[in-house]
Order: structure tokens, then sequence, then C-alpha cells
RNA sequence: GGGCGCUUAGCUCAGCUGGGAGAGCGUCGCCCUUACAAGGCGAAAGUCGCAGGUUCGAGCCCUGCAGCGCCCACCA
């Protein structure tokens, strides 16, 4: 088998995925070892593989194909998740445009919809995974809405409840006026946006010229206050605390008590805050902490945010912003706007709807996390859930990497709210509760379960609540239910607690804690030992890569590459604002003219890696994968080399007398040390440390010199068959290990050559996939070697140089004389004489005429070489080099006799550190006095 | 308001428990040398954000400042 004469990725990505997938390489193959496994963070059941998931799949790839070749009992948890609200968008944006909604259908009809769609495209995320070469056990996929997934959070629901944990009740939650549907905490984000500040004054009951003057940005909301608040330190309002004023516009007349409240800023607008407790979190609150004054709570919008009956006739019906501008303007009239003012305030919108988020009371279910006991004495949910979630980090059964994100984690879990876990949406798991007609309560997996449980006669009519749960509910039992659970399962024993979770930081809140919550109380066990959090994908110049911006690159494109007529079809298409379209195009154009290459996945994956340092954000450049597309293409090359000096030659896989040569036993020490250093890298999570390592390794060491070290060696009449099988075992041997240590990152083309090299190697195997990880053999380092290379490392680059600044054609052979430049440095072998020769193109200077050299003389570490060249010489050019070295020779030599002359470094640095300073010192001298007497006799 | 992070070559980033400033890309020369021009050989390029401090010694530790970014909470 040979190898084409080109790499071309596509030809041989897909031939050796579906080779693996059919071969069963994936699923858990090694049942006595110890378990590796990691859960895929599921992606959304309609979503697409985008930047961030290409990145986070390959640094789970790597990580279990490395633990697979370990020999670990390897198990990469695959999956997707029903994505409630964004899924039943998605379905519905479909429904849309085709004229109808999801009333058309009902919710029976509807559902059996997003079903279908599922069917359709839910596959589409697992096949572009595929193509990143990700190694799942895509025959135990799993969807959270599975029979078995959604059996998991019934019985998690109904235990919670069961509990005391889980409750009903009416509270003011984050409404979603466009999706109709309550939202927890972390759904809802905050910006600045814009506004005006409105001042509006409350005439008092006894004196209705004077009043009170509050500040508001809600002015549509004044209908319904409930009360003014003042701080009650604040000596401006002291005398009118108590006073009864008039709401403005209502109708009939409202008065309402002036009250004091320790959360009204004196500093803040005017000092006084209008309390409208049914429509703000902390109106809300004072509300609670002055129930003897009887706040009112009234109600002002309906679902949609549109003024409800409780506002005056003439508001009734209008959109809340509508009504805002009619208040104003009525205000304005009445003389009871005092002022307006531009105002910045944050306001709160639905991650999903980008809806602005209405404060309302309704009956949610929620997760209780804040209680310490319940009031039947039982633990609440911050004793149940809370502590334990926090104590499992602050021990070290779960580990963040890197660790400062359990600074994150503890704060927010310590000011945590309850959770709001209901929502009015369709797509969902619908929530295991059931009611009478009289309105109470019934929690269990069915309602057969529920009659039985609460001895309900058959006659009492039951219907179920109509909610469904927040996906993250189910998501937080992924790293369970997945496993079997609650069935007690072979898998879920082997495999729970998971290795490392590998996520970003995003949904550490929205995730990770919840899953460290529930796997900690249901399995009594965390559900993964590390969370590996990785940043974000950024484009080249640290943007956020969004749609609107046009910057957003697909990674199949970069796999497949893409001309640019369709690459700008697809930036342009589909925008939130069609406006944008022209700038994109034009900046598509100027940054991709031609388009974008094929780079294959190997070197989109290489790319991943090499970006991936601790935590930070990576910003993607293209040209760095274009850089590890070319290193593909030179391991194929120097793979082309190997095969056609290894192949139908003798190469000692059968045995047979073997000679090293000093490359031969360089290649396999410097091998040894990359495979120490690969090995710690991975330990820590560092795959930049991996590229790199492997990527000098293959390129720098391998390549650059031992392969141009093998040709002499190999074409050497004189070598006799030992060394030449030596040079051969070595050249194969060290790139079938390259091979397998670049595997996890590079899985295509490792393969693709292994198969074709492996026998050579002595390796018979099916798949570079299921051998065994280099490691490191102490035994194989040879340090004599590496200093006897390292000298010819020095030597060679000096001569070149040399030859550069005298415009010596590298075709002429120059004659050189090298000595070690202190007596205590052994001369240079044979072996390093020879590889001098054929690199540098020198031959020896003759002894006749080294004592009085026409030529150059240079220093390469502890050498000295002494350089003859015919009719060289431009003196003056040597001369000026010399002077030039001997400047910053003459720098080092003071800044070192400086810091040897100060008695402090002398008395308080360690001695090993003294030491080498007084060595380098020394050779710095050497160095120079030799310098100094070639320039005399260039000058002589 | 609380918390976290970043600032090193033109660009993107490494730099381990403090001990002679690094890589890739880009740039500039010279080479189609028998695996590879997606290549080879060589070169130029940095007051390590600023100011103090600790130390024999600071890119690294401490303090302050500036700039950039993120998270949480929030003043109506």
């Amino acid at each position: 088998m040979s190898l084409d004469k080109a790499y071309d990725p596509q030809r041989i990505e897909s031939r050796w995925y579906e080779f693996w997938e059919s071969e069963g390489y994936f699923a858990p193959a090694n049942p006595d070892a110890p378990p590796y496994c990691i859960m895929i963070p599921p992606p959304n059941v309609t979503g697409n593989l985008h930047m961030g998931h290409a990145f986070q799949d390959l640094i789970m790839d790597a990580l279990i194909r490395y633990h697979r070749m370990r020999g670990r009992n390897t198990l990469w948890q695959p999956g997707t998740d029903h994505a409630g609200i964004a899924t039943q968008m998605v379905v519905e944006r479909a429904l849309n445009a085709g004229g109808e909604n999801r009333h058309d259908y009902g919710r029976e009809k509807f559902i059996d919809k997003v079903w279908e769609w599922k069917a359709q495209f839910g596959g589409v995320i697992a096949g572009q995974l595929r193509r990143m070469g990700a190694s799942p056990d895509w025959d135990n996929e799993r969807f959270t809405m599975d029979e078995g997934l959604s059996d998991a959070v019934k019985r998690v629901f109904v235990q919670l409840y069961d509990d005391g944990i889980i409750y009903r009740g009416k509270r003011l939650v984050n409404w979603d006026p466009v999706l109709l549907t309550a939202v927890s905490d972390l759904e809802v984000v905050s910006e600045e946006e814009p506004g005006t500040m409105y001042y509006v004054r409350y005439p008092f009951v006894d004196d209705e010229a004077g009043g009170v003057v509050i500040g508001t940005t809600r002015p549509e909301t004044i209908l319904v206050d409930g009360a003014v608040a003042v701080h009650p330190d604040d000596a401006r309002f002291k005398p009118l605390v108590g006073k009864r004023v008039w709401v403005p516009m209502t109708e009939p007349r409202r008065a309402i008590e002036i009250i004091t409240d320790e959360y009204v800023e004196s500093d803040f607008g005017t000092g006084c805050v209008k309390i409208t407790a049914a429509h703000d979190f902390n109106d809300y609150e004072v509300h609670m902490r002055h129930l003897d004054k009887n706040i009112p709570l009234i109600v002002l919008f309906t679902p949609d945010a549109k003024m409800n009956d409780n506002a005056p006739k003439k508001y009734r019906g209008m959109d809340r912003y509508d009504a805002r501008k009619q208040i104003v303007h009525d205000l304005r009239e009445q003389k009871l706007l005092v002022k307006e003012a531009p105002h910045r305030y944050k306001l709160p919108r639905g991650d999903r709807s980008g809806a602005v988020v209405e404060p309302m009371l309704t009956d949610q279910w929620y997760v209780d996390l804040t209680r310490e006991t319940l009031p039947d004495g039982r633990p609440g949910g911050k004793a149940k859930i809370i502590d334990p979630a926090i104590e499992v980090v602050a021990n070290g059964r779960v580990k963040f990497v890197p660790g400062n994100w359990s600074k994150t984690y503890y704060q927010w879990l310590e000011n945590v709210e309850d959770w709001c876990i209901s929502r009015q949406i369709w797509w969902g798991h619908r929530i295991p509760a059931w009611y009478d007609d009289d309105g109470n309560v019934y929690v269990g997996l069915d309602e057969a379960a529920v009659r039985e449980k609460y001895a309900l006669p058959a006659s009492c009519a039951l219907r179920q609540d109509e909610d469904v749960l927040d996906t993250w509910f189910s998501s937080a039992l992924w790293p369970f239910s997945t496993l079997g659970w609650p069935q007690k399962t072979e898998r879920l024993q082997t495999f729970y607690p998971t290795s490392v979770l590998v996520t970003g930081f995003d949904i550490i809140f929205f995730w990770v804690a919840r899953m460290i919550m529930m796997g900690v109380n249901f399995m009594g066990e965390v559900p993964f030992h590390q969370v590996y959090i990785h940043g974000l994908v950024r484009d080249a110049h640290g943007q956020k890569m969004s749609k609107s911006k046009g910057n957003v690159l697909d990674p199949i494109d970069l796999i497949d590459g893409i001309e640019l007529e369709p690459l700008v079809k697809k930036r342009t298409k589909g925008l939130m604002r069609p406006q944008d379209a022209d700038g994109i195009e034009k900046q598509t154009r100027k940054d991709f003219p031609d388009g974008i290459p094929r780079f294959g996945a190997d070197a989109l994956r290489f790319t991943f890696a090499a970006l991936a340092s601790t935590g930070r954000d990576i910003n993607f450049d293209l040209g760095r994968t274009e850089g590890y597309r070319n290193f593909c293409n030179k391991i194929w090359n120097a793979a082309r080399f190997v095969l056609m000096n290894t192949e139908g030659k003798d190469c000692a896989q059968d045995g047979g007398e073997v000679e090293l040569s000093l490359a031969d036993r360089w290649i396999i020490s410097t091998l040894q040390r990359s495979e120490d250093a690969v090995g710690k890298a991975m330990a820590h999570y560092r795959f930049d440390h991996v590229a790199k390592e492997i990527y000098e390794l293959i390129w720098n060491h391998y390549c650059d010199w031992y392969v141009e070290l093998c040709k002499p060696a190999l074409n050497n009449k004189a070598s006799n068959e030992a060394q030449l099988r030596g040079s051969r075992r070595t050249l194969v041997g060290v790139m079938e290990t390259m091979l397998r240590l670049a595997h996890p990152i590079m899985p295509f083309i490792t393969e693709e050559i292994w198969q074709a090299l492996a026998p050579l190697a002595g390796k018979r195997a099916p798949s570079i996939m299921t051998q065994p990880y280099p490691q490191p053999d102490s035994g194989q380092i040879d340090e004599a070697a590496e200093r006897e290379m390292q000298r010819v490392i020095d030597i060679v680059p000096a001569i070149r140089k040399l030859r550069g600044e005298n415009n010596i054609s590298p075709a002429i052979t120059l004659p050189v004389a090298i000595a070690p430049a202190s007596p205590q440095s052994p001369p240079l072998t044979d072996d390093a004489l020879i590889y001098i020769k054929t690199l540098a193109k020198t031959e020896p200077l003759q002894p006749a005429t080294s004592g009085q050299p026409e030529g150059a003389m240079i220093l390469a570490g502890e050498m000295q070489i002494t350089v003859s060249v015919e009719g060289l010489t431009d003196v003056e050019g040597e001369t000026q080099r010399i002077n030039k070295e001997l400047q910053t020779l003459e720098k080092l030599i003071a800044r070192s006799s400086q810091k040897l002359s100060n008695q402090d470094f002398i008395k308080k640095a360690p001695e090993a550190v003294v030491q080498k300073e007084q060595a380098r010192l020394e050779e710095l001298q050497g160095k120079r006095s030799k310098l100094e007497a070639q320039l005399e006799k260039l000058e002589g």
C-alpha cells in the first residue's frame, strides 16, 4: 500500500470514519479496565454545528481517543436536548412561514409536528460531528425526551415534591409577553438602553396644590401604584410620612400612603419612589415587608402586556408602550409631569424572544433553593441541595479547570433564588401534577399512580397540569439519566461518576451547577470529577461571531472549503436586519476574495488544539488553519519519504542485527521526551502544549534534522546491513510512534498513513485507533547522543549563516576546520562530522593551511569553526561582522560580570545559579578573546 | 456596587515553583537541493500597559493607576 502523491483530506476522511463506525470502535470495549467517561453537552436537537461546538468536540474527542488508546474503558455519551422554548420557536416559525400557527393545530397535533421536525432535522448535528471525526458511542445516543429520560424526569420531580423541595406558588415571576411563558432568572438578560426618567407630582389629598414628586421610567404603571416610599432617615420627607396622596390618572381617584423603607436611595431621583407591587420585584419586596400597610397588589397587564380592566377605560386594551405615551401626554396636560430627562437604564429582556420581560403575579412551580428548613422541620432546599453542591467543590470532589471558576460557581450558589421550573409552552416534559375540581393538587408518576397514592376514587375527575418543565430540569439529570437511571444498569454502575465535563463558562449556572445539585441528591455522588471550562470561539480580531456581524464561520466550510459566492449568500441570507447585508457582503468579499480553501478536519482540529490555552477565549485565525493544513501536508510527504525508503526493504521487523547511528539514537531519545511532555500536557488539559510539542517533534526534529541525516546514511554505499537496518527501523518506527502520538488530535491523516506504514514497523492491527498510546521509556533517553547532536545543530546553521552573509552559493563546498573552543570539550565524533559535511556542505580544511586561514572564524555553542574560502575574503565585511558580534558580547559580559561582582548575589543566590553565571562569563570571555584574535589576523 | 480575566514582536498567542525574552502567521533576502514551493535555508523585529514596592535578581510576586473584556446584582 502506498500513498497518493498529494495530501487530499476529503479523499481519506469519510472512508476512515465509516470504517471506524462500522467496526464498532466507538463503544466501550475494555470492561476490565478503569472507566473513562465524558457526557457530551447535548446540543439543541434543532441545532447546527457551530465553531463553539466544533472546538468543544475536538477537546472531548482528543481526550476520548487518548484515553481509549491508553486502554481505559472509554465512553463518550452522545445525544441531543429537546430545548423546549428554542425548538418550539423554530417549528412555530416554520408554521408561520406557511401562514399557520400552533393554535391551528392544538397541543397534541403541534407536538406531533415537532416530533416530525425532529425526525427530519434532529440528525443534522450528529452528521456534522461525524465530519469532525468525533468518536462517541453512537449506538447509545440519547434524547432528553426519550422514554427513559422522561421517566427519570418524572421520578425526580415527584421525589423532590414529596421532599417538600418542589412547591407551587403564586409569586412575581419574569414573564415573557411574547412567548407567553414564565422564564427563570437566568433566562433574562439585562442591557443598558437609553430611556427617559419622568418626574411626576402626586398631589396631597389634603392639599392638592402641593404633593410629592417621584421619578419613574414606567409611568404607565402609576395606575396601580400602592404607595409612595421614602427613606426612613431622609429628613426632607419626615413630616410627610403617613400623609396620603392621590394617584394621578386613576378613575375613580385612588389615594395611597407615603411610607418609609430602607430600600429607597435618598440621593437617587427625587428620593421618593412609587411602589407598584405587582409589577416590580423590589416593590413586591416592599409589599411583603409592610404587610400591615396592606399595600395593594393590582395587576395591570394581560399576559401579552396590554392594559387590562384594572386600568381606567381610556387605556384598556392598549399596548404597554402606547399606554405610556398616552399617560405621559395626559400627565403633561394635567400639569402633573414636572420634568422629563434622558436616562440610561438596564432593561430586562427574555434571552429567546428579546421582549422586555414583565414581572407578573402568576402560579408557578419552583424548586426551593433558599430555605434552611421546611415548616414541618424537614431540610429545605438550601440545606438539602445548595449546601451539598457547594461542599463537593469546596472539598475537591469536583474540580474546576482552571480553578478560579469555582469562585464564580460559589458566588452564584450563595446568592441564588428559588428556581422557577414551569413553562407555559407545549414542547417539553409535562409536569406530573393533577388537579381535582376543587383545585387540590396531586403529584405522582402518572394519573393511576396519583389515584393510588392519594386514594382518590374513580369518580374524582382529574386534569393534568398544562405546563411543561424548564428544559434545564431534564438537562440537569443528563449524567445519570443517559446511563439508565432509575434502573440500576451496568452502564450506570460502570460510568457514573463520569471523568470530566467539558463545557463553556456560559452554562456553569444553567447546567453545571444544576447537574451537581441533582447528581449529589439522586446518585449520592458527584456527576463528574473535573469540569474543564473552555473559552468562547471568537473571530480573528476577538469579535464575537454573530450572524448580524456577518463574521460567522461554519466548521464544515473550513473542512470542505467554500466558494466565495455561496459564502456571501450564506452570510447574507435570513438576516434579522436585511439592511446589514451590503456591509456583510463587502467585508466577506474583502476577507475571502477566493472563498475558503478546503483545509480538512485534521487541520481544523489541530487549530482548535493549538489555540486552546487555559480558559481564555480564543480568537480563531484562519491563517493558523492554513498553517496546520500545511503541517498535514508535511506529515504526508514525510511519510511518503519513509515509505520510499523502507517499502520492500529490510526494516528489521523480523529481527536481525541492528546498529544505530548518532541520529537514530538522538531522534529516539527526543521522541521519549516529547511523549513525556505530551502526556503531562494532556493531564493538565493543555492542548496548546500538546499541539506545539507534536508540531515541533514532527516538523523541526524529525523532518528538518532526522530525515535529512537519514539521507546520507541510507545512500552511503559504505553502510553495512546492520546500519541500514538500524536507520530504516528508526525511520519507520519513530514515524509510526509519532502517528499514534498525534492521533487523538488528527485522527484521519494518522490512520491513513498508519495503515500503509505500520506493517513496516512490525505492527499488524486493523486500526491505529485501537493501538496503545506512546509512553516514554527512560531507558531510551540517550544524553550523550543528545549532547553530540546539539553540537551539530549549533554548528550547521552557523555555517549556513556565514554563507548567507558572504553570499556564498550553497553549491560551493566550504573547507572548514572545527575544534572545541575550550579544552574541556571533546572533539566531534565522526558521525557528527559527516552530518555537518552533508548538511552544511563542507570539506575538512587541510592542516597545512589551517595555521593561517584565509577566511572566517565563527563560534557556535562550544565549538570554534574556521572556514577557509578561496578568494573570500570580504575582509571589511568580515571585520564588521566580528565587531558587531563583539559588541553584543561586550554587553553580555558587562551584565554578567556586574552580577558576579555583586556580593549580595554571591552570598544570597543559590550555589548552582552562581556557578552557572560564572561558567557563562568564562564562556563569553573565551568567545571574546577568540574573536579578538581573529580580528587581529584580519587586520594584520 | 461585587467578582473575574486580559495588556509580551506588525497580527494571534506561549512563557512551568522568580535566575540568560519564545512560537506560529506575516515581512525581507537567497534557493524549483533527488518527501514536500502547502517547501528549504537565512534575516530583521519587543522599554514584556504605566508607576511604585519586595528581592542579590521581576514578564512572573505585592500595591496603585490606565485601557480592554466578561459575569453577577442593581437606583425607581
